[in-house]
DNA sequence: GATATACTGGATAATTTTGTCCAGTATCTC
DNA sequence: GAGATACTGGACAAAATTATCCAGTATATC
């Protein structure tokens, strides 16, 4: 449904939307989200690009969001790595003579629409304020860790 | 949304649907639905394990969907390719602690059950019947070609 | 200013997907 | 049975995606 590159955009991004207080280095990200830290640094590079995050040099640097998390939707996301799924616009196969798309390509066309606007309506302060018992990343939220795991961590 | 080999086994297989009538080659089958033939070839043997479609070997030989076109859903088609988006089951991250997914695998996995549906509810007969003008896999429906098109033809 | 930190951009490699080619085999027609 | 047709399976090649590495540069701290 969605690439590997645009997974991990969106893995990136959210964890940003989680961590507004201070730059969070290339190697924290790829830490926390499992997204392999080199290729991760190019999905950066690319959501910086697209005004999507600002990167800071130097020591204490790394990644900020840049736009208000309730500004930045799922698509814009995806759309900035080059993985949001696109509309079909004319007939695959090239047929000259209509303009309309034939009933196979309606079809995936009208699921690749839904997607879109699913995408299109989530914003990564939605997925972020969530609760329910899961948050977003899967960071299970220390209220509910079950009682083993709360004793570990003593 | 889907891959290359998802969409050409589906135009792949709506050919078969809508050429009941005699076993069709796969040079023909290429021909028709613009895809590459070597690659179609690879399909199709798909397709028959999957047990979309039967071959003939042999002079007059070819492809004839097996089962009948009301029975083959897309879904069946891109699963006989594997070709079909996956449902997220397990958190990507492999996390442990939980059994749920994150708001963020939730709504994606919701964008890929939406299209799961959409693909299993369609059935090769219903791509086939509709008509609005344009009919399956492009084909002008010769009654609504524009004239300059009738015109050229003679 | 020296040093350590951390992003940037480019080169390169591994993997997956897509595509090509051909010898082998089965089947039909005459 | 001979010849032509057409699928089968495997090897191979091209292209796109995913992933790694590193020298260069900018920034913060002392």
């Amino acid at each position: 449904m969605i690439s590997s590159t645009g997974e991990y955009a969106l893995r990136a991004a959210v964890y940003l939307a989680q961590h507004r207080d201070a730059p969070q280095t290339t190697a924290r990200i790829a830490e926390c989200t499992k997204v392999p830290a080199g290729y991760l640094s190019k999905i950066l590079q690319q959501l910086v690009r697209g005004e999507i995050a600002e990167s800071l040099r130097g020591a204490h640097g790394g990644f900020l969001l840049l736009p208000e998390p309730d500004a930045v939707t799922v698509w814009d996301v995806l759309t900035a790595v080059g993985a949001a799924p696109e509309r079909i616009v004319t007939c695959p196969l090239g047929v000259e003579g209509h303009e309309r798309l034939c009933p196979v390509h309606r079809l995936v066309d009208d699921a690749v629409a839904h997607a879109q606007s699913c995408f299109s309506s989530a914003t990564l302060a939605m997925l972020v304020s969530t609760v329910d018992g899961v948050s977003a990343l899967c960071e299970v939220a220390p209220a509910l860790m079950v009682p083993a795991e709360r004793v570990a961590k003593r």
